[in-house]
DNA sequence: CTCCCAGATCAGAATTATTCCAATGTACTA
DNA sequence: TAGTACATTGGAATAATTCTGATCTGGGAG
């Protein structure tokens, strides 16, 4: 998905397309790799280039927002680095450098566990999953 | 695994051992059910009911320094609910509830999932992972 | 059993991440 | 183009965790 299909995506649901949010969404979508995700401090440096005064308040209610709104993931990686991805590249999870931060995208789940605990826990509502590897890159060894 | 095994591994490890730590110990194993994973503050609560002015300090570096003899686990759950649960019970991962962030135990593991990315990815050191899966509790929906 | 000191504890301050608030600004509808 | 509901701002508040420097103590040596 690019920034255009989102920003529409956004319009649809009735949002107010402020230039502060469109360039939070362009950081998220136009400035990440695969194996960087980005901190909520380097999404306020990057959004202040354009918009030097946006505050750090901002930042965070913008995330939110494209959080409710199915454009972005905030991941919790251990070590309290929690960051962002943009979420309209399809489902995965992650491979996480303990030492560096980096992680990186793993394009598997694991799907028959999740099968089998909503199988044997009918009485729970299940909303999401989190699965992480943690370890050391090749660089951080 | 019981209290004095847990004791006899730390002292095994030259790790000293003072009331303070034996009574984190004890509320980590003997206090903690299956489906109550306490935070920092509610092992902190429990140890001043035998020592009154033991200090938030102590608690964070005891739990750190159980973390490091393999005694203990610090659980990064969603939401900002970092929790802490005794390590002597056997691999397993967590089903956390949103709303009350109790988490049940659950006996199973991704590890064909493990298996395929350390197949995969040789130059990446894996030395952990987590796996959970959120949602609502029966009483919480 | 007592002394001793490396290492542990304590209280409170510092740090970090995140959220709240009240005043001001602005995107978008009509 | 004007009005208003909603967004932004800057600074202060909150919460979680860690640091610091003074004081205390578990447990080995004698």
């Amino acid at each position: 998905m690019k920034l255009d299909d989102a920003l529409l995506k956004l319009k649809e649901q009735g949002v107010r397309l402020t230039p502060q949010r469109q360039e939070v969404l362009r950081v998220l979508i136009e400035d990440a790799d695969k194996e960087e995700h980005f901190s909520a401090e380097e999404i306020w440096r990057r959004v202040q280039r354009r918009y030097a005064s946006v505050s750090f308040d901002t930042i965070y209610r913008t995330l939110r927002l494209l959080t409710r709104c199915g454009l972005a993931s905030e991941l919790d990686f251990s070590g309290g680095c929690r960051r962002f991805e943009f979420a309209g590249n399809g489902h995965h999870h992650h491979l996480v450098c303990l030492k560096c931060g980096r992680a990186e995208e793993l394009p598997l789940c694991p799907e028959e566990c999740l099968a089998r605990v909503q199988a044997e826990r009918p009485g729970f509502k299940v909303t999401g999953h989190a699965f992480e590897i943690y370890g050391y890159c090749q660089r951080c060894q």
